[in-house]
DNA sequence: GTGGTCTAGACCACC
DNA sequence: GTGGTCTAGACCACG
C-alpha cells in the first residue's frame, strides 16, 4: 500500500505524509474518513509508532487531517483560511524549480501541458 | 553581492548555491567564467570555507559548475545529457508541487501566468 | 439540549461539564435542582454512560454539583470554603492567558472590557 | 533555573514551554538570545532530550522562538501576523475562566486589579 | 556541538 | 482499542 525509502535522505515521515497527501488529493481518501491508526501502520510497515505519529502530527499542522486522543485520525474538510500562507510558500517552490528547470532545457509549453494534465479532487469549503 | 540569512533553516551553502545559480540562468554569469575563489568567498561572506566549498561540490554535481584543481571553478556549459535526469526529479517535484497547490484552492490560470512570466537566459547547446 | 463536537480534541465528557457550568451559571438550573440521570442523558446524547459519569464526578470534585447515591445528582449551593482552592488556581490560570495575551500585542482596556462584558448568575452565601 | 514536576498530570514539556515563556515575556530572555541546547537543557533537568525537543517545537510553531539545525535555538522576534489566531484563542479562554471565577465569588474589580498588575516585556514590531 | 530523524520500548487518558 | 507523552538510546547533516 506504501512504498517507503529507508535508504532515501528524505525522511520516512516525509515519505509518509507525501502519499497519504496524493490519497487525499486523489480521492481515494475522503473527508471525515479514518486513516490507519498509528500502530497499525507502524506494524504493517514495519516502522516505529513515533515515526507514523511524527508523519500524522505534520499532516495535522498543514490541515490535511485532524487527529482525535482515543479515536483515531481522520481526513480533514477544506478550510480555505488555513492554507493562505502555505499557498503562498508553495508557488514560491514552484517559481524557482520552474526556472531551474526552463534553464536546464525545458520548455514552458511542456510544463504548461504537465500542469493541465494534473487532476485532484474537488473539495467543498467548509469554514467551521 | 550575496545576501545570506543566517537565521533561516535553509543552510547557507543552499542559498549560497540558489544565489549562485540565479546569476546564471539571469545571464550575469557567463559559460566558462570564473567563480570567486573558495578562501576569497568566505572572508567576504565571513563564512566557513568548508560551506563555500560544499555549495561548490553540490554545483558541480548538478551540472551547473565544473572545477579545475588549482585553477578554480567555472560555469559549465550548456549539457543536455547532464541534465536529463536532474530535469525528471524537477518535473516530478513540480507535478508534486502542482497538485498540493490545486488541492489547497489553487487555479490552473494563475500557475500557468506564472510560468508565463518566468524568464531565464537561453544557452546554445555548445555552440559558444 | 446539549452540543457535543465528536471531531473536537476537547474530550466529550470536558465539553459536557463546560455546558453544565454554563448553565447553573447563567441560573438556568438553580440549586438543588436535579440534574439529568447517566443514563437518560447517555441515551439521550448517544454517547458512552462512563463519560457522562465522569463528567458529573469531574463537577462533584470541583464543587459545582453534589451526588446522592440512588437519587441523583443536584446543583450544589455556593460554597465558599470549596471554592478557594480552585479560585487560586483559575487565578494563576488566568495570570497566565494575560500574560501571554499582552505579550502577543492585546492591551489591557481590551481585556478589562471584556472581563465588563462577562455575566454571570449571583448566588447567595448558603442563604436560599 | 527550572522547576520541573514530573508527577503533574500537566506534561513536562508543557510546564517547560510555559517557564520559557515567561522568561520572554519578563524580558529575561532576549530578542535573538541564544536558548540551551537540546542535549545541555537534557542533562542538567535530567529529562530525555526528546522532551526538551517537543517543547522546542511547539514553542517555534508558537511564534515564541526559532530553531537552525546545527546552530541552536533562539528567542523569536515580534511578528503580529503570527499571532492573531492564537491571541483569539486565549481570549475565549480568558471569557471562561472569568466566567467561572465570577461565579465562584470572584470580584470583577479583583480581576481587573491581577490585570493592571500584569507585566510584561515590550516588543518591537517586526515583519520579516 | 548543534538540531533533526529514528528505533524500541513504556505508561496514560479517553471511550 | 485509540492517540499522546516520555525514556534511553543511535545516527545524520550542518558549520
Amino acid at each position: 500500500m506504501f512504498t517507503l525509502d529507508t535508504r532515501s535522505r528524505v525522511p520516512i515521515y516525509e515519505q509518509l505524509m507525501d502519499q497519504l497527501k496524493k490519497l487525499m488529493m486523489r480521492d481515494v481518501m475522503q473527508v471525515d474518513e479514518q486513516l490507519p491508526s498509528v500502530r497499525s501502520l507502524a506494524q504493517e510497515l514495519t516502522i516505529n509508532p513515533n515515526t507514523i505519529q511524527k508523519a500524522y502530527r505534520e499532516l495535522e499542522r498543514e490541515g490535511f487531517i485532524y487527529s482525535i486522543p482515543g479515536k483515531g485520525s481522520f481526513v480533514a474538510p477544506f478550510q480555505i483560511d488555513a492554507n493562505k500562507e502555505r499557498l503562498e510558500m508553495l508557488k514560491q517552490d514552484l517559481e524557482k524549480i520552474v526556472s531551474e528547470i526552463l534553464f536546464l532545457g525545458g520548455s514552458k509549453d511542456e510544463l504548461i501541458q504537465l500542469i493541465e494534465k494534473v487532476k485532484v479532487a474537488e473539495r467543498e469549503d467548509k469554514n467551521d
